[in-house]
DNA sequence: ATAGGGTTAG
């Protein structure tokens, strides 16, 4: 093949940037690698390229030709003028007239005067004789679709009596040029269906485009079809189309088909392919297409289009030595005064961390645009240099060529403010951005939400969020990442099923900081409030997390991998359900991204198993981690210490000492806790004295919680209350609402009552606190201070959590809700549940009716426990599960004494064990017997 | 008369 440039390009080319390549006729590309044969060619391509041919020679200019030397020096309104004025010369004829006029309207396109424009358009309009003449109408569509205008172009349109093509086409590519896709789809639909037209070469390239736009490859596919159908498709300026249509439908495998198979290729197939491997991702097919382009057989010189487009991916993949092959290429070409090239060049050498060489082509260069600034200031920002950041940006604005800061600028600047949690440049950027406008466009929003996010002012982030007109699932991710990330991750919790709420749906980004909140939220008990919280806000389905579990699926199904933290967020997601086979599943998962031997997942699946119920697989785990540090320890003994087996947590406290590794606060807590659960009283003392004397740690409130409880549940107030009295921080509501219940199992009403009042001063707008106290009184029969206490919590509006409990079969999470009555199988399970009602009654089951806080009749009481949730979700279970398989079941409250009960006596009659994990810890039943030995 | 590819951020 002829290495000749297809004219196209260069025709096309020159009118906009108005400068020809210069050739001195030696190979100036050899010693890259361009053929010699290539360059007769840009000398070739200089002649007769002149957009009008003007006789400078004689100095009559006829009327276009003087109407175009005003528009070459940007004179349109004096144009104007003398079109108008000699209107009614004779002089000129009217075939002169209406190609004078056809140049204006081309001006006033190109420089976008729709004042002009607009006049022309009226002039052309009133006229007798060009009201008609369907050249100058469609020169008035192009006009004002080139104006940014197309609203007018199409009432013009409209009023056409007949449409030719030429006017279709005009209307159809002025629709894709304003990037309205829609429209232009739509309107090719019409020109289809309703009309006798063809759509042909120059239609085609449009609609192409619009698809592309649409990023819609299946539309794309068909007019692909329609292409191949019509013969349309041996057209370059068709195939090229599809090129760029498929690169940015994410399909770059049908572009490189469409590129392989056309019968003529010019400059813009090899640049629309290139971009094509840009847009997707794939770096190295860049060049090697990019080196195809230039010394393969076609051997074509790059435009400023393949340079600009090759120099990104020469940053993105911070390749310097490709992005100096390809400055040198730029300088022989004597395009490096071209803006566009020349600023690439500066974001490639910043990106590739050589900002002095950016710095120097940026000082050399006297064109400037904002572009150029953005790329310097982004350098200095990716470099976190705060100084010379602010610094570009002050000389920018003290520019005297004024150069306005845009959009991108701001993004540019934003990050350095959080570079040391700037709050305060951030709020005068922000200012910034709200005089100027900025903030309407989503991306600067969405990132002064982040931004105010982390620099800890949540409530600014809310500020900027609640303020945005259109809310998208990003600007909704911006908040709940901030949230998650920031300490509130309850209220990311919140405004994910706000956002679901509102009718959208969460990405991936989403997920990811959904699952952070969750990792977050670990520290909170056991999920409780997460459950209580769900409840309150009327979900019905299954809550959130057990979604973001899935979603999590669907991300690793679609092999999308996650990192560590997302991993570990996961398994604290499954902690807090209880649920172990998803937890399973999810270990198998990071088996297989051989992500287990990290230190921190191998701590995070030891702590799932174990608040999972299966402390013996924890240990396992634990048994068999490589590396294990003083964290490794702490959760297993912590696992233990949730179980109530007291006695292994100390074994192991005991074997990591003799290890010589040191137990630090969160040691302690798990070791003291585990002495609780068990009920080891001497035992945790002495490990909290030794805590103190032994290793020299300070005792905080949770050490002092652990042990006040412990205290209590062996009916030790006296000490408890010692203890108390010592503490160096005030005892906090968790304090009194322990001891509280400890009063409750002991009938200690007077010091009940002191509790009481501590706890309620302390934490008046809690239900749970009133449930206790209520429970207290109702346990003594004492009815009417339960009616006074019910009576306060109804006044100021406090409703109880609605007891919870869940289970899961066949990897779906089933919730059941106290007294619910409309479970899907609610007759079955009700029938479950008397006919093992019955049953244990044979073998000494007798409903505990002292759990009943309401007022009434004995056997209303007894139909109000038949309803307690734990008994459902059991009912459900045996229901479901084949003999002999463990019930696993979770509880968002405290298990009652009625349910504990009887669940002993279900375990020996059904003989399963059945696993409980209330709020507090696990009972594991067996044969009659629970593990906590009755001791909770 | 009407057409395809292109720099900064995400």
């Amino acid at each position: 093949m002829a290495l000749v440039a297809p004219p196209f390009s260069c025709r096309h080319r020159l009118p906009i940037h108005g400068t020809a390549h210069r050739s001195n006729g030696r190979c100036f590309l050899k010693s890259i690698f361009i053929p010699q044969a290539s360059l007769s060619l840009t000398t070739q391509n200089h002649q007769g390229l002149s957009l009008t041919p003007t006789n400078t020679s004689n100095s009559e200019l006829s009327l276009p030709q003087e109407i175009n030397k005003l528009c070459e020096s940007g004179n349109l309104a004096e144009a104007l003028v003398l079109l108008q004025r000699d209107s009614d010369n004779v002089a000129f004829d009217l075939s002169q007239r209406a190609e004078a006029m056809s140049v204006l309207l081309q001006a006033c396109g190109h420089r976008k005067d729709i004042e002009v424009g607009r006049k022309l358009h009226e002039v052309v309009a009133t006229s007798t004789q060009f009201s008609n003449n369907p050249v100058l109408t469609t020169r008035i569509i192009t006009m004002y679709s080139m104006c940014g205008s197309p609203w007018d172009s199409r009432t013009l349109f409209d009023q056409l009596q007949t449409k030719n093509l030429y006017q279709w086409n005009s209307l159809v590519s002025g629709y894709t040029r304003n990037e309205l896709w829609y429209d232009a789809m739509s309107l090719f639909c019409e020109l289809v269906t309703v009309t006798e037209h063809k759509p042909d070469n120059f239609t085609l390239p449009c609609v192409i485009k619009a698809c592309g736009g649409l990023l819609d490859m299946g539309l794309g596919q068909a007019v692909h079809g329609i292409a191949v159908k019509m013969s349309l498709i041996l057209d370059v300026f068709v195939g090229n189309a599809l090129i760029a249509m498929y690169g940015k439908c994410g399909f770059v495998k049908e572009a490189v088909k469409v590129f392989e198979y056309m019968p003529e290729r010019n400059l813009v197939s090899w640049n629309s392919m290139i971009c094509g491997f840009s847009e997707n991702g794939f770096s190295q097919e860049c060049f090697d297409v990019f080196r195809e382009m230039l010394v393969g057989e076609e051997g074509l010189i790059p435009d400023v289009a393949t340079l600009v487009t090759i120099l990104p991916v020469c940053a993105g993949e911070e390749n310097v030595e490709m992005g100096k092959m390809v400055h040198g290429l730029v300088v022989k070409l004597g395009l490096d005064h071209e803006l566009m090239v020349s600023n690439a060049l500066m974001d490639m050498y910043a990106k590739c961390g050589f900002l002095s060489k950016a710095h120097a082509l940026f000082e050399k260069n006297d064109n400037k645009n904002v572009v150029s600034w953005n790329s310097m200031i982004g350098g200095y920002s990716r470099e976190g240099n705060v100084g010379g950041t602010f610094n570009l940006l002050q000389k920018m604005q003290m520019d005297n060529e004024k150069i306005k800061a845009n959009e991108v600028t701001i993004l540019n600047v934003l990050p350095v403010c959080l570079e040391k949690s700037e709050l305060l440049n951030v709020k005068e950027l922000h200012g910034y951005s709200l005089r100027h406008r900025f903030q309407y466009d989503e991306l600067v929003a969405n990132s002064f939400i982040s931004a105010y996010a982390k620099c800890g002012s949540l409530s600014s982030a809310e500020h900027v969020f609640y303020g945005l007109e259109a809310k998208t699932v990003s600007s909704w991710n911006a908040l709940i990442g901030g949230c998650a990330q920031n300490g509130d991750p309850l209220k990311a919790l919140h405004l994910f099923l706000q956002m679901r709420y509102s009718g959208l749906n969460p990405d991936w980004f989403s997920i990811s900081s959904l699952l952070l909140a969750c990792a977050h939220l670990k520290s909170l008990q056991n999920g409780k409030e997460i459950q209580g919280f769900a409840y309150r806000n009327g979900l019905e389905t299954d809550p959130f997390i057990d979604e973001a579990l899935n979603l999590f699926r669907q991300m690793v199904s679609n092999g999308i991998q996650p990192y560590e933290i997302a991993i570990m967020s996961v398994f604290g997601a499954c902690s807090q359900l209880s649920a172990l086979q998803l937890g399973k599943e999810i270990h198998c998962f990071a088996l297989k991204a051989h992500l287990t031997e990290d230190i921190f997942v191998g701590c995070s699946i030891i702590d799932m198993y174990a608040k999972c119920g299966s402390i013996e697989q924890s240990q396992r785990i634990f048994d068999r981690l490589k590396e294990k540090d003083e964290a490794s320890w702490t959760v297993m003994i912590a696992g233990y210490g949730i179980h109530g087996r007291g006695k292994e947590a100390i074994e192991l406290f005991e074997k990591m000492k003799r290890l010589r590794l040191k137990p630090d606060g969160f040691t302690f807590i798990g070791i003291l806790m585990a002495c609780c659960h068990g009920g080891l009283v001497e035992e945790g003392l002495n490990y909290f004295d030794q805590m103190q004397t032994l290793h020299g740690i300070e005792p905080q409130l949770a050490h002092y919680s652990c042990v006040v409880d412990m205290l209590g549940r062996a009916g030790r107030f006296n000490d408890a209350l010692k203890l108390v009295d010592e503490m160096p921080e005030k005892p906090d509501a968790g304090i009194w609402s322990s001891l509280l219940s400890s009063c409750r199992i002991y009938g200690e009403l007077d010091l009940g009552k002191k509790v009481a009042e501590k706890l309620l001063a302390l934490e008046p707008d809690k239900a749970e606190n009133y449930v206790l106290v209520s429970n207290l009184f109702a346990k003594l029969g004492n009815w009417d201070i339960v009616r006074r206490v019910r009576g306060r919590m109804k006044a100021i509006g406090l409703r109880k959590d609605v007891g919870c409990s869940w289970i899961t079969v066949g990897g779906k999470i089933y919730h059941f809700v106290v007294s619910d009555m409309m479970l899907p199988e609610a007759e079955e399970i009700h029938k479950v549940w008397r006919r093992l009602e019955e049953k244990i009654s044979g073998v000494g089951y007798i409903p505990d009716t002292g759990s009943v806080l309401h007022e009434l009749k004995e056997e209303e009481k007894i139909e109000m426990l038949r309803g307690h949730s734990e008994k459902l979700a059991i009912s459900f279970g045996l229901l479901k599960t084949p003999k002999g398989v463990t019930l696993r079941i979770c509880k968002n409250l405290r298990i009652c004494r009625d349910c504990h009960n009887a669940i002993k006596f279900v375990s020996k009659v059904v003989d399963r064990e059945i696993i409980v994990r209330d709020n507090k810890r696990f009972h594991h039943f067996r044969d009659g017997f629970c593990s906590c030995g009755d001791y909770w």
